[in-house]
DNA sequence: CTTTTGAATTAGACGTGTCTAATTCCCCCC
DNA sequence: GGGGGGAATTAGACACGTCTAATTCAAAAG
Protein backbone atom coordinates (compact mmCIF):
# COMPACT_ATOMS: atom_id res chain seq x y z
CA UNK A 1 0.00 0.00 0.00
CA UNK A 2 1.31 3.52 -0.47
CA UNK A 3 1.77 5.67 2.56
CA UNK A 4 -0.36 8.04 3.33
CA UNK A 5 2.17 10.80 3.03
CA UNK A 6 2.72 9.33 -0.64
CA UNK A 7 -0.86 10.13 -1.52
CA UNK A 8 -0.54 13.31 -0.21
CA UNK A 9 3.00 14.20 -2.38
CA UNK A 10 0.76 12.77 -5.04
CA UNK A 11 -1.92 15.02 -4.59
CA UNK A 12 -0.17 17.98 -4.13
CA UNK A 13 1.92 17.86 -7.28
CA UNK A 14 -1.16 16.92 -9.36
CA UNK A 15 -2.58 20.08 -8.23
CA UNK A 16 0.40 22.07 -9.27
CA UNK A 17 1.09 20.85 -12.46
CA UNK A 18 -2.57 21.80 -13.23
CA UNK A 19 -1.54 25.28 -11.87
CA UNK A 20 1.70 26.52 -12.40
CA UNK A 21 4.30 25.17 -15.21
CA UNK A 22 5.40 21.18 -15.19
CA UNK A 23 7.76 20.42 -13.73
CA UNK A 24 7.46 21.08 -10.63
CA UNK A 25 9.90 21.88 -8.22
CA UNK A 26 11.35 20.43 -4.97
CA UNK A 27 10.30 23.73 -3.19
CA UNK A 28 7.56 24.15 -4.37
CA UNK A 29 6.35 21.07 -3.42
CA UNK A 30 7.98 21.48 0.22
CA UNK A 31 6.16 24.83 0.73
CA UNK A 32 2.75 23.13 -0.17
CA UNK A 33 3.33 20.28 2.29
CA UNK A 34 5.33 22.42 4.86
CA UNK A 35 7.81 20.07 5.35
CA UNK A 36 11.66 20.86 4.21
CA UNK A 37 13.13 20.39 0.64
CA UNK A 38 15.55 17.49 1.80
CA UNK A 39 12.54 15.36 2.90
CA UNK A 40 10.71 16.47 -0.70
CA UNK A 41 13.92 14.91 -2.30
CA UNK A 42 13.81 11.89 -0.45
CA UNK A 43 10.03 11.17 -1.05
CA UNK A 44 10.23 12.06 -4.72
CA UNK A 45 12.72 9.13 -5.30
CA UNK A 46 10.51 6.85 -3.34
CA UNK A 47 7.72 7.66 -6.04
CA UNK A 48 10.03 7.77 -8.75
CA UNK A 49 10.93 4.17 -8.06
CA UNK A 50 7.80 3.43 -8.07
CA UNK A 51 6.78 4.79 -11.36
CA UNK A 52 4.03 7.25 -9.60
CA UNK A 53 6.83 10.66 -10.87
CA UNK A 54 8.65 11.41 -13.62
CA UNK A 55 11.95 12.91 -12.12
CA UNK A 56 14.73 15.06 -13.59
CA UNK A 57 17.34 15.70 -10.81
CA UNK A 58 17.71 19.39 -10.19
CA UNK A 59 14.61 20.01 -12.35
CA UNK A 60 11.55 18.63 -10.79
CA UNK A 61 8.40 16.16 -11.19
CA UNK A 62 5.62 15.16 -12.94
CA UNK A 63 3.37 12.54 -12.50
CA UNK A 64 3.48 9.68 -14.49
CA UNK A 65 -0.41 8.69 -15.52
CA UNK A 66 -0.03 5.70 -12.77
CA UNK A 67 0.27 8.68 -9.84
CA UNK A 68 -2.21 10.74 -11.73
CA UNK A 69 -4.75 8.04 -11.09
CA UNK A 70 -3.75 7.72 -7.43
CA UNK A 71 -4.00 11.59 -7.40
CA UNK A 72 -7.42 11.79 -8.61
CA UNK A 73 -8.45 8.66 -6.64
CA UNK A 74 -7.91 10.28 -3.31
CA UNK A 75 -9.74 13.86 -4.66
CA UNK A 76 -12.42 11.92 -5.63
CA UNK A 77 -12.47 10.50 -2.06
CA UNK A 78 -12.17 13.75 -1.03
CA UNK A 79 -15.29 15.34 -2.62
CA UNK A 80 -17.03 12.56 -2.03
CA UNK A 81 -16.49 13.22 1.70
CA UNK A 82 -16.97 16.28 1.73
CA UNK A 83 -20.70 16.05 0.24
CA UNK A 84 -21.39 13.09 2.23
CA UNK A 85 -20.78 14.60 5.38
CA UNK A 86 -22.41 18.21 4.30
CA UNK A 87 -25.26 16.39 2.50
CA UNK A 88 -25.93 13.17 4.87
CA UNK A 89 -24.49 14.84 8.39
CA UNK A 90 -25.28 18.05 8.07
CA UNK A 91 -21.48 19.68 8.45
CA UNK A 92 -21.41 23.10 7.08
CA UNK A 93 -19.43 23.43 4.49
CA UNK A 94 -16.89 25.36 5.68
CA UNK A 95 -15.87 22.86 7.53
CA UNK A 96 -15.57 19.54 6.06
CA UNK A 97 -12.58 20.03 4.87
CA UNK A 98 -10.37 18.80 7.49
CA UNK A 99 -12.09 15.83 8.21
CA UNK A 100 -11.98 15.18 4.69
CA UNK A 101 -8.24 15.35 4.53
CA UNK A 102 -7.97 12.60 7.11
CA UNK A 103 -10.33 10.38 5.92
CA UNK A 104 -9.99 10.05 2.07
CA UNK A 105 -6.82 8.39 3.21
CA UNK A 106 -8.68 5.89 5.19
CA UNK A 107 -11.90 4.83 3.23
CA UNK A 108 -12.34 1.62 1.14
CA UNK A 109 -13.34 1.18 -2.67
CA UNK A 110 -16.28 -0.36 -0.76
CA UNK A 111 -17.05 2.46 1.27
CA UNK A 112 -16.89 5.06 -1.74
CA UNK A 113 -19.23 3.37 -4.17
CA UNK A 114 -21.62 3.43 -0.86
CA UNK A 115 -21.40 6.90 -0.59
CA UNK A 116 -21.79 7.76 -4.40
CA UNK A 117 -24.39 5.44 -4.66
CA UNK A 118 -26.21 7.36 -1.57
CA UNK A 119 -25.26 10.73 -2.83
CA UNK A 120 -26.65 9.37 -6.37
CA UNK A 121 -23.35 10.07 -7.95
CA UNK A 122 -22.57 13.42 -7.43
CA UNK A 123 -20.58 15.34 -10.27
CA UNK A 124 -19.63 18.30 -8.09
CA UNK A 125 -19.42 18.61 -4.28
CA UNK A 126 -20.42 21.82 -2.26
CA UNK A 127 -17.52 23.98 -2.90
CA UNK A 128 -18.69 23.03 -6.20
CA UNK A 129 -15.67 21.91 -7.77
CA UNK A 130 -15.92 18.74 -10.20
CA UNK A 131 -15.60 14.90 -8.11
CA UNK A 132 -13.31 12.97 -10.78
CA UNK A 133 -15.69 10.34 -11.82
CA UNK A 134 -15.10 6.85 -11.13
CA UNK A 135 -15.05 5.35 -14.62
CA UNK A 136 -13.89 7.57 -17.49
CA UNK A 137 -16.71 7.91 -19.86
CA UNK A 138 -17.22 5.06 -22.36
CA UNK A 139 -14.99 2.64 -20.44
CA UNK A 140 -15.92 -1.05 -19.88
CA UNK A 141 -14.29 -3.67 -17.10
CA UNK A 142 -11.46 -5.55 -18.63
CA UNK A 143 -13.10 -8.82 -17.09
CA UNK A 144 -13.37 -11.74 -18.09
CA UNK A 145 -17.40 -11.35 -18.01
CA UNK A 146 -17.40 -7.52 -19.13
CA UNK A 147 -15.18 -8.85 -22.33
CA UNK A 148 -16.90 -11.48 -23.22
CA UNK A 149 -19.68 -9.71 -23.83
CA UNK A 150 -19.05 -6.88 -26.23
CA UNK A 151 -15.28 -5.88 -27.01
CA UNK A 152 -13.26 -9.18 -27.70
CA UNK A 153 -11.31 -9.36 -29.97
CA UNK A 154 -11.30 -5.50 -30.37
CA UNK A 155 -8.45 -3.02 -29.85
CA UNK A 156 -8.68 -0.78 -26.36
CA UNK A 157 -7.10 1.84 -24.75
CA UNK A 158 -6.36 1.52 -20.64
CA UNK A 159 -8.52 4.44 -19.64
CA UNK A 160 -6.98 4.02 -15.62
CA UNK A 161 -6.37 1.36 -12.86
CA UNK A 162 -7.97 1.47 -10.33
CA UNK A 163 -6.29 -0.09 -7.78
CA UNK A 164 -4.44 1.19 -4.74
CA UNK A 165 -2.33 -1.77 -4.04
CA UNK A 166 1.13 -0.35 -5.45
CA UNK A 167 1.98 -4.21 -5.34
CA UNK A 168 -0.78 -5.15 -8.07
CA UNK A 169 0.21 -1.52 -9.65
CA UNK A 170 3.77 -2.49 -10.12
CA UNK A 171 2.54 -6.31 -10.88
CA UNK A 172 0.77 -4.67 -14.34
CA UNK A 173 2.80 -1.95 -14.88
CA UNK A 174 5.80 -4.47 -14.80
CA UNK A 175 3.90 -6.30 -17.06
CA UNK A 176 3.26 -3.78 -19.63
CA UNK A 177 -0.22 -2.32 -18.92
CA UNK A 178 -0.66 1.25 -17.68
CA UNK A 179 -2.61 3.96 -18.80
CA UNK A 180 -2.49 5.01 -22.32
CA UNK A 181 -1.79 1.26 -22.97
CA UNK A 182 -3.57 -0.74 -26.31
CA UNK A 183 -4.26 -4.11 -25.95
CA UNK A 184 -6.61 -6.84 -27.58
CA UNK A 185 -8.25 -9.32 -25.48
CA UNK A 186 -7.37 -12.65 -26.77
CA UNK A 187 -9.14 -14.80 -25.07
CA UNK A 188 -11.58 -15.50 -22.03
CA UNK A 189 -8.94 -18.18 -21.30
CA UNK A 190 -8.55 -20.86 -17.73
CA UNK A 191 -11.66 -19.50 -15.05
CA UNK A 192 -11.21 -16.86 -13.09
CA UNK A 193 -8.74 -15.23 -15.60
CA UNK A 194 -8.09 -12.89 -18.52
CA UNK A 195 -5.70 -13.16 -21.06
CA UNK A 196 -4.42 -9.84 -22.98
CA UNK A 197 -2.10 -9.13 -26.03
CA UNK A 198 -0.21 -5.76 -25.51
CA UNK A 199 1.00 -3.73 -29.17
CA UNK A 200 4.52 -5.23 -28.13
CA UNK A 201 2.84 -8.94 -29.11
CA UNK A 202 3.26 -9.48 -25.57
CA UNK A 203 0.58 -11.60 -23.51
CA UNK A 204 -0.42 -11.26 -20.17
CA UNK A 205 -2.90 -13.33 -17.92
CA UNK A 206 -4.31 -11.98 -15.45
CA UNK A 207 -6.40 -13.44 -12.30
CA UNK A 208 -10.13 -11.60 -12.41
CA UNK A 209 -9.58 -9.66 -9.62
CA UNK A 210 -6.87 -7.87 -11.34
CA UNK A 211 -8.56 -7.55 -14.60
CA UNK A 212 -11.29 -5.80 -12.67
CA UNK A 213 -9.34 -2.74 -12.08
CA UNK A 214 -8.46 -2.12 -15.65
CA UNK A 215 -10.73 0.24 -17.29
CA UNK A 216 -10.51 0.63 -20.81
CA UNK A 217 -12.28 2.63 -23.22
CA UNK A 218 -11.52 2.33 -27.44
CA UNK A 219 -8.76 4.05 -28.85
CA UNK A 220 -9.61 6.75 -30.51
CA UNK A 221 -12.35 8.09 -28.32
CA UNK A 222 -12.41 11.71 -27.18
CA UNK A 223 -11.07 12.20 -24.08
CA UNK A 224 -13.81 14.83 -22.53
CA UNK A 225 -11.45 16.55 -19.95
CA UNK A 226 -12.05 15.96 -16.33
CA UNK A 227 -11.83 18.93 -14.81
CA UNK A 228 -10.14 19.24 -11.64
CA UNK A 229 -9.39 22.12 -9.77
CA UNK A 230 -8.53 23.23 -6.03
CA UNK A 231 -10.82 21.64 -3.09
CA UNK B 1 -1.74 13.29 19.85
CA UNK B 2 -1.68 8.94 20.23
CA UNK B 3 -0.92 6.83 17.11
CA UNK B 4 -3.24 4.41 16.04
CA UNK B 5 -0.54 1.39 17.05
CA UNK B 6 -1.05 3.04 20.82
CA UNK B 7 -4.82 2.90 20.44
CA UNK B 8 -5.15 -0.66 19.24
CA UNK B 9 -2.28 -1.60 22.27
CA UNK B 10 -4.96 0.35 24.48
CA UNK B 11 -8.26 -1.46 22.80
CA UNK B 12 -6.65 -4.66 23.23
CA UNK B 13 -5.46 -4.31 26.61
CA UNK B 14 -8.29 -3.18 28.01
CA UNK B 15 -10.38 -5.87 25.90
CA UNK B 16 -8.18 -8.84 27.63
CA UNK B 17 -8.58 -7.28 30.82
CA UNK B 18 -12.59 -7.87 30.60
CA UNK B 19 -11.78 -11.57 29.87
CA UNK B 20 -9.21 -13.19 31.57
CA UNK B 21 -7.20 -11.68 34.86
CA UNK B 22 -5.38 -8.38 34.94
CA UNK B 23 -2.71 -8.21 34.62
CA UNK B 24 -2.06 -9.02 31.26
CA UNK B 25 0.96 -11.18 30.00
CA UNK B 26 3.33 -9.33 27.00
CA UNK B 27 2.90 -13.04 25.13
CA UNK B 28 -0.76 -12.48 25.24
CA UNK B 29 -1.06 -8.89 23.99
CA UNK B 30 1.97 -10.22 21.18
CA UNK B 31 -0.84 -13.11 20.19
CA UNK B 32 -4.26 -10.50 20.29
CA UNK B 33 -2.00 -8.12 18.16
CA UNK B 34 0.37 -10.43 16.21
CA UNK B 35 3.66 -8.64 16.91
CA UNK B 36 6.10 -10.13 18.37
CA UNK B 37 7.01 -10.12 22.42
CA UNK B 38 9.49 -7.53 22.25
CA UNK B 39 7.66 -5.16 20.04
CA UNK B 40 4.75 -5.16 22.77
CA UNK B 41 7.72 -4.81 25.45
CA UNK B 42 8.73 -1.71 23.89
CA UNK B 43 5.32 -0.56 23.73
CA UNK B 44 4.05 -0.58 26.90
CA UNK B 45 7.05 1.53 27.96
CA UNK B 46 6.12 3.46 26.04
CA UNK B 47 2.49 3.83 27.17
CA UNK B 48 3.51 3.13 30.72
CA UNK B 49 5.34 6.75 30.16
CA UNK B 50 2.27 8.51 29.30
CA UNK B 51 0.36 6.59 32.21
CA UNK B 52 -2.36 4.50 30.03
CA UNK B 53 -1.12 1.33 31.58
CA UNK B 54 0.17 0.44 34.83
CA UNK B 55 3.09 -1.99 34.45
CA UNK B 56 4.70 -4.59 36.78
CA UNK B 57 7.73 -5.64 34.85
CA UNK B 58 7.89 -9.66 34.10
CA UNK B 59 4.53 -9.15 35.25
CA UNK B 60 1.71 -7.43 32.79
CA UNK B 61 0.35 -4.45 32.11
CA UNK B 62 -3.45 -2.89 33.23
CA UNK B 63 -5.11 0.14 31.94
CA UNK B 64 -4.82 3.40 33.91
CA UNK B 65 -8.42 5.39 34.46
CA UNK B 66 -6.73 7.56 31.50
CA UNK B 67 -5.79 4.46 29.11
CA UNK B 68 -9.62 2.74 29.46
CA UNK B 69 -10.95 5.92 28.57
CA UNK B 70 -8.99 6.28 25.53
CA UNK B 71 -9.86 2.48 24.92
CA UNK B 72 -13.18 3.21 25.28
CA UNK B 73 -13.54 6.11 22.85
CA UNK B 74 -11.81 4.04 20.43
CA UNK B 75 -14.91 1.54 20.94
CA UNK B 76 -16.72 3.82 20.64
CA UNK B 77 -16.15 5.10 17.36
CA UNK B 78 -15.87 1.38 16.39
CA UNK B 79 -19.52 0.28 16.98
CA UNK B 80 -21.19 3.88 16.24
CA UNK B 81 -18.74 3.13 12.88
CA UNK B 82 -20.49 -0.29 12.23
CA UNK B 83 -23.89 0.99 12.90
CA UNK B 84 -23.69 4.12 10.82
CA UNK B 85 -22.43 1.49 7.54
CA UNK B 86 -25.19 -0.75 8.37
CA UNK B 87 -27.76 1.49 8.71
CA UNK B 88 -26.84 4.17 6.69
CA UNK B 89 -24.64 2.91 3.71
CA UNK B 90 -26.24 -0.21 3.70
CA UNK B 91 -23.56 -2.86 4.39
CA UNK B 92 -23.91 -6.47 5.17
CA UNK B 93 -23.33 -6.37 9.43
CA UNK B 94 -21.01 -9.30 8.50
CA UNK B 95 -18.62 -7.35 6.68
CA UNK B 96 -18.36 -3.86 8.80
CA UNK B 97 -15.67 -4.97 10.83
CA UNK B 98 -12.73 -4.09 8.60
CA UNK B 99 -13.96 -0.59 7.84
CA UNK B 100 -14.33 0.69 10.98
CA UNK B 101 -11.39 -1.15 12.26
CA UNK B 102 -9.52 1.58 10.00
CA UNK B 103 -11.63 4.15 10.60
CA UNK B 104 -12.38 3.87 14.25
CA UNK B 105 -8.95 6.04 14.61
CA UNK B 106 -9.54 8.53 11.87
CA UNK B 107 -12.62 10.36 12.72
CA UNK B 108 -12.76 13.26 14.92
CA UNK B 109 -14.99 13.89 17.70
CA UNK B 110 -17.37 16.18 15.80
CA UNK B 111 -18.08 13.19 13.37
CA UNK B 112 -18.75 11.06 16.06
CA UNK B 113 -21.34 13.12 17.56
CA UNK B 114 -22.65 13.76 14.11
CA UNK B 115 -23.02 9.80 13.59
CA UNK B 116 -24.42 9.36 16.71
CA UNK B 117 -27.03 12.42 16.40
CA UNK B 118 -27.76 10.93 12.94
CA UNK B 119 -28.24 7.24 14.47
CA UNK B 120 -30.54 8.65 16.94
CA UNK B 121 -28.13 7.73 20.11
CA UNK B 122 -28.07 4.20 19.65
CA UNK B 123 -27.02 2.11 22.86
CA UNK B 124 -26.19 -0.71 20.75
CA UNK B 125 -24.65 -1.97 17.28
CA UNK B 126 -25.33 -4.14 14.81
CA UNK B 127 -23.74 -7.60 16.61
CA UNK B 128 -25.72 -6.46 19.89
CA UNK B 129 -22.67 -4.91 21.51
CA UNK B 130 -22.91 -2.75 23.76
CA UNK B 131 -21.60 1.38 22.54
CA UNK B 132 -20.11 3.06 25.62
CA UNK B 133 -22.24 5.88 25.90
CA UNK B 134 -20.20 9.47 25.31
CA UNK B 135 -21.54 11.12 28.66
CA UNK B 136 -21.38 8.44 31.66
CA UNK B 137 -25.18 9.29 33.56
CA UNK B 138 -25.11 12.06 35.91
CA UNK B 139 -22.69 13.99 33.93
CA UNK B 140 -22.31 17.40 33.35
CA UNK B 141 -19.82 19.38 31.18
CA UNK B 142 -16.85 21.31 33.64
CA UNK B 143 -17.52 24.27 31.14
CA UNK B 144 -17.79 28.13 32.00
CA UNK B 145 -21.62 27.97 31.13
CA UNK B 146 -22.49 24.13 32.13
CA UNK B 147 -21.32 25.29 36.00
CA UNK B 148 -21.60 28.82 36.06
CA UNK B 149 -25.78 27.29 35.97
CA UNK B 150 -26.24 24.46 38.37
CA UNK B 151 -22.77 22.61 39.96
CA UNK B 152 -21.21 25.75 40.64
CA UNK B 153 -19.46 25.48 44.23
CA UNK B 154 -20.25 21.66 45.15
CA UNK B 155 -18.33 19.03 44.99
CA UNK B 156 -17.58 17.12 41.68
CA UNK B 157 -15.85 13.68 41.04
CA UNK B 158 -13.99 13.59 37.35
CA UNK B 159 -15.82 10.83 35.46
CA UNK B 160 -13.79 11.05 32.12
CA UNK B 161 -11.49 13.32 30.02
CA UNK B 162 -13.19 13.07 26.83
CA UNK B 163 -10.03 14.30 25.17
CA UNK B 164 -7.97 12.16 22.36
CA UNK B 165 -4.87 14.44 22.85
CA UNK B 166 -2.56 13.33 24.67
CA UNK B 167 -0.82 17.19 25.35
CA UNK B 168 -4.22 17.97 27.25
CA UNK B 169 -4.59 14.54 28.71
CA UNK B 170 -0.71 14.74 30.22
CA UNK B 171 -1.57 18.82 31.11
CA UNK B 172 -4.20 17.84 33.02
CA UNK B 173 -2.83 14.75 34.15
CA UNK B 174 0.11 17.15 35.53
CA UNK B 175 -2.72 19.36 37.40
CA UNK B 176 -3.66 16.67 38.99
CA UNK B 177 -7.02 16.11 37.07
CA UNK B 178 -7.55 12.65 35.94
CA UNK B 179 -10.72 10.10 36.18
CA UNK B 180 -11.93 10.17 40.03
CA UNK B 181 -10.04 13.31 41.43
CA UNK B 182 -12.63 15.11 43.09
CA UNK B 183 -12.63 19.40 42.43
CA UNK B 184 -14.82 22.16 43.39
CA UNK B 185 -15.49 24.94 40.79
CA UNK B 186 -14.17 28.00 42.52
CA UNK B 187 -15.61 30.69 40.16
CA UNK B 188 -15.93 31.53 36.61
CA UNK B 189 -13.00 33.24 36.12
CA UNK B 190 -11.52 35.40 33.32
CA UNK B 191 -13.56 34.91 29.76
CA UNK B 192 -12.50 31.96 27.97
CA UNK B 193 -11.30 30.01 31.54
CA UNK B 194 -12.82 28.16 34.17
CA UNK B 195 -11.25 27.61 37.59
CA UNK B 196 -11.13 24.60 39.40
CA UNK B 197 -10.10 24.02 44.13
CA UNK B 198 -8.32 20.38 44.10
CA UNK B 199 -8.82 18.35 47.05
CA UNK B 200 -5.26 19.24 47.47
CA UNK B 201 -6.22 22.57 47.76
CA UNK B 202 -4.43 23.55 44.52
CA UNK B 203 -6.30 25.84 42.16
CA UNK B 204 -6.18 25.17 38.23
CA UNK B 205 -7.14 27.64 36.01
CA UNK B 206 -8.54 25.99 32.23
CA UNK B 207 -8.84 27.09 29.06
CA UNK B 208 -12.56 26.26 28.16
CA UNK B 209 -11.99 23.89 25.31
CA UNK B 210 -9.96 21.92 27.78
CA UNK B 211 -12.69 22.36 30.62
CA UNK B 212 -15.02 21.11 28.02
CA UNK B 213 -13.64 17.97 27.35
CA UNK B 214 -14.10 17.27 31.61
CA UNK B 215 -17.20 14.91 32.65
CA UNK B 216 -18.24 15.21 36.33
CA UNK B 217 -20.95 13.67 38.49
CA UNK B 218 -21.74 13.96 41.87
CA UNK B 219 -19.09 12.59 44.41
CA UNK B 220 -21.20 9.57 45.75
CA UNK B 221 -23.54 8.79 42.65
CA UNK B 222 -23.55 5.10 41.97
CA UNK B 223 -21.67 4.01 38.59
CA UNK B 224 -23.65 1.30 36.97
CA UNK B 225 -21.47 -0.48 35.12
CA UNK B 226 -20.66 0.15 31.71
CA UNK B 227 -21.23 -3.09 29.55
CA UNK B 228 -18.63 -3.48 27.25
CA UNK B 229 -17.50 -6.74 25.57
CA UNK B 230 -16.36 -7.89 22.14
CA UNK B 231 -16.87 -5.93 18.66
C1' DC C 1 33.84 31.93 -20.43
C1' DT C 2 33.95 32.75 -15.59
C1' DT C 3 31.71 33.76 -11.52
C1' DT C 4 28.07 33.94 -8.41
C1' DT C 5 24.09 32.56 -6.25
C1' DG C 6 20.11 30.27 -5.07
C1' DA C 7 18.10 25.84 -5.51
C1' DA C 8 18.76 20.81 -5.00
C1' DT C 9 20.98 17.10 -3.32
C1' DT C 10 23.90 14.34 -0.14
C1' DA C 11 25.33 13.26 4.57
C1' DG C 12 24.17 12.18 8.88
C1' DA C 13 20.86 12.16 12.56
C1' DC C 14 16.44 11.14 15.11
C1' DG C 15 11.79 9.06 16.65
C1' DT C 16 8.46 5.42 15.74
C1' DG C 17 7.22 0.76 15.31
C1' DT C 18 8.82 -3.38 14.12
C1' DC C 19 11.97 -7.57 13.95
C1' DT C 20 15.60 -11.47 15.40
C1' DA C 21 19.00 -13.10 18.52
C1' DA C 22 20.91 -13.03 22.97
C1' DT C 23 20.24 -12.60 27.68
C1' DT C 24 17.94 -12.36 32.06
C1' DC C 25 14.42 -13.29 35.17
C1' DC C 26 10.75 -15.67 37.77
C1' DC C 27 8.82 -19.50 39.58
C1' DC C 28 7.71 -24.26 39.85
C1' DC C 29 9.51 -28.82 40.76
C1' DC C 30 12.41 -32.09 42.63
C1' DG D 1 16.84 -24.51 48.18
C1' DG D 2 18.92 -25.26 43.74
C1' DG D 3 17.84 -26.15 38.83
C1' DG D 4 15.29 -25.76 34.67
C1' DG D 5 12.29 -24.01 31.53
C1' DG D 6 9.41 -20.77 29.64
C1' DA D 7 8.35 -15.97 29.53
C1' DA D 8 10.16 -11.22 29.36
C1' DT D 9 13.50 -8.13 28.54
C1' DT D 10 17.71 -6.14 26.45
C1' DA D 11 20.63 -5.52 22.40
C1' DG D 12 21.03 -4.36 17.97
C1' DA D 13 19.05 -3.78 13.46
C1' DC D 14 15.92 -1.87 9.82
C1' DA D 15 12.36 0.97 7.11
C1' DC D 16 9.96 5.24 7.20
C1' DG D 17 9.42 10.05 7.14
C1' DT D 18 11.41 13.80 8.87
C1' DC D 19 15.13 17.28 10.11
C1' DT D 20 19.74 20.34 9.95
C1' DA D 21 24.17 21.15 8.05
C1' DA D 22 27.26 20.58 4.34
C1' DT D 23 27.96 20.11 -0.39
C1' DT D 24 27.04 20.27 -5.28
C1' DC D 25 24.79 21.83 -9.20
C1' DA D 26 22.78 24.79 -12.88
C1' DA D 27 21.67 28.78 -14.85
C1' DA D 28 21.87 33.78 -14.99
C1' DA D 29 25.05 37.74 -14.78
C1' DG D 30 28.97 39.75 -15.81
Amino acid sequence: MLSEQMEDYLKAIYRLERDGEPPIATSTIAETLDVTPPTVTSMVEKLADRDLVEREKYKGVTTTAEGETVALEIIRHHRLLETFLTEKLGYDWAEVHEEAEVLEHHISEEFERRVAAALDEPEVDPHGDPIPSEALDPVDDVSATALSEHEEGGRLEVARVRDRDPAELTYLADAGITPGTVLTVDEVAPIGMVTVKLESGAEVSLPDHIADAIQVRRPESERPEDGVSEA
